[in-house]
DNA sequence: CGTTAAGTTGAAGGCGCTCAACCGACGTGG
DNA sequence: CCACGTCGGTTGAGCGCCTTCAACTTAACG
């Protein structure tokens, strides 16, 4: 029930039997939805987290224009937390229909007594943060093509590090129109981006899943670094009181208004 | 020297005079930057907390194909958090010069002995996501003209809770520049943009400062609402266990493939 | 087998980008 | 004091990515 979680936390520690226990036997409120459904319009205990069991979620927002904006894919293994004080205009949706386990707050308190949950939760929430900033950047600074592609691995990458992800293949329960809304751009024009990856032999996107042919290809066009989902180094590239002056690139060079 | 934050602060909770010392007090090594300056680039304690005590900074990370994505602004009183582990592509940069004052984890959590504190430091994370969110909606939804329209309100509106907004006027030391990479657009195009803000009369953007002359009319073109920068509701509109029909506008209707 | 959702295709147009030149303010140094 | 370089801002022309709108095809499902 909590498997996707469980292959998550091991990348940063070994789990003691004991941990692993204590995150099989999680207690809480087991509730299944289907595509569409929003489970946290639900009644739920103040402060209690939403752990993302089988299904896919995402967290949009509507604007006035009618467009609507994802801003966050929740994959299995994925949590957050339900509060009585949310942002308003946020909503969260299943994408894929699937199970959902609801977590009191003591619970979730009780979990971080295990030194290794503990700190691979705070990790995770780093790398939740991370997702975010790539996610903008991505949305903000590629074109369609591109922004396609790096959302396909992103996605692929997260699948394979809670274990769904089977040898490049795995769901993409999205549709086109969700993709679109992920990636800020309309469902033609996605539709016609997805089509280039296709006859470009990188990908296969048919029914509900997704197959990476060509991962090489694929992460060098949507300029990928799976860095960022990863834990990162202990021991970042030295670069403390590093005088500004780095070697700057030829193509940095020409842009005359960059300063910083 | 924390004004700022405080300020902030005593929009959620009276601050007792212990706390209010407690805050002006706080521990710390300050240091002044110059624009263009890396203030995390230095030595620092791991998980100290550099906390905005003049300038202004940017987050931003660099992209591949030559274009610097800034995601994230903080204003005086905005915190984050320096850790060992920093997602790598992310800088923070000093946009103005200023002063910043770098907090150890303790006396941190010293700090948050104190419940208002707390309470406050709480808020002011999740609006922080919240800034997050709509600033991703800003980028994904809206058009350069109202783009533009949206972050002056939202820089407006953050000045103003931490007490540096004067009648609608307030500093704005980010370059056209700086701007357009906030926006995700380039300095051509947002300076038209902004030539259209300023013969609409609905802002004085000039020097380092900003005037809005306009509040209201601003905020309609840039379909800005303050919500989700202050407390939102303790009771939120009811919508627990709503059926899923809910009252549609017309124009909702118009978008066939709008499922949930 | 009918209905609805999801995906595909086409034409036309506009928003925003690229490239490039120019202007003005400011600071520096000869 | 003026020359000059730099940075920030402004303007123009041309083009292309992406949107809009609409129709149509295919797939999914009872």
């Amino acid at each position: 029930m909590t498997e996707a979680l469980i292959t998550r936390l091991r990348r940063w520690a070994e789990l003691s039997p004991a941990e692993e226990e204590a995150l099989r036997t999680l207690p809480g409120e087991l509730a299944v939805f289907a595509r569409g459904d929003h489970p946290l319009r639900g009644t739920y205990e103040p402060g209690c987290t939403m752990l993302m069991v089988d299904g896919w979620a995402a967290r949009y927002k509507d604007t006035v224009n009618g467009r609507r904006v994802i801003i966050e894919i929740m994959l299995p293994g994925d949590m957050t937390v339900w509060s009585p004080h949310q942002d308003p205009g946020l909503e969260t949706v299943m994408v894929a229909g699937g199970s959902v386990l609801f977590v009191a707050p003591q619970a979730m308190e009780a979990l971080r007594a295990h030194p290794a949950i503990r700190h691979g939760l705070e990790w995770i929430a780093k790398i939740r943060e991370a997702i975010f900033a790539e996610w903008l950047v991505n949305i903000a600074s590629r074109k369609a093509y591109a922004r396609l592609a790096h959302l396909l691995c992103e996605l692929s990458a997260r699948m394979n590090s809670v274990g769904l992800l089977d040898h490049g293949e795995c769901e993409l329960p999205l549709t086109q129109v969700d993709l679109a809304n992920a990636l800020a751009m309309t469902n033609v024009h996605l539709n016609l981006a997805l089509q280039r990856l296709r006859s470009a032999k990188l990908v296969k996107v048919s029914g509900k899943r997704m197959i990476i042919l060509d991962r090489r290809e694929l992460e060098a066009i949507a300029d990928f670094d799976d860095q960022y989902l990863l834990r990162w180094p202990t021991e970042l590239p030295d670069r403390r009181n590093q005088p500004r002056a780095q070697p700057v690139k030829e193509e940095r060079r020409k842009k005359p208004w960059r300063l910083w």
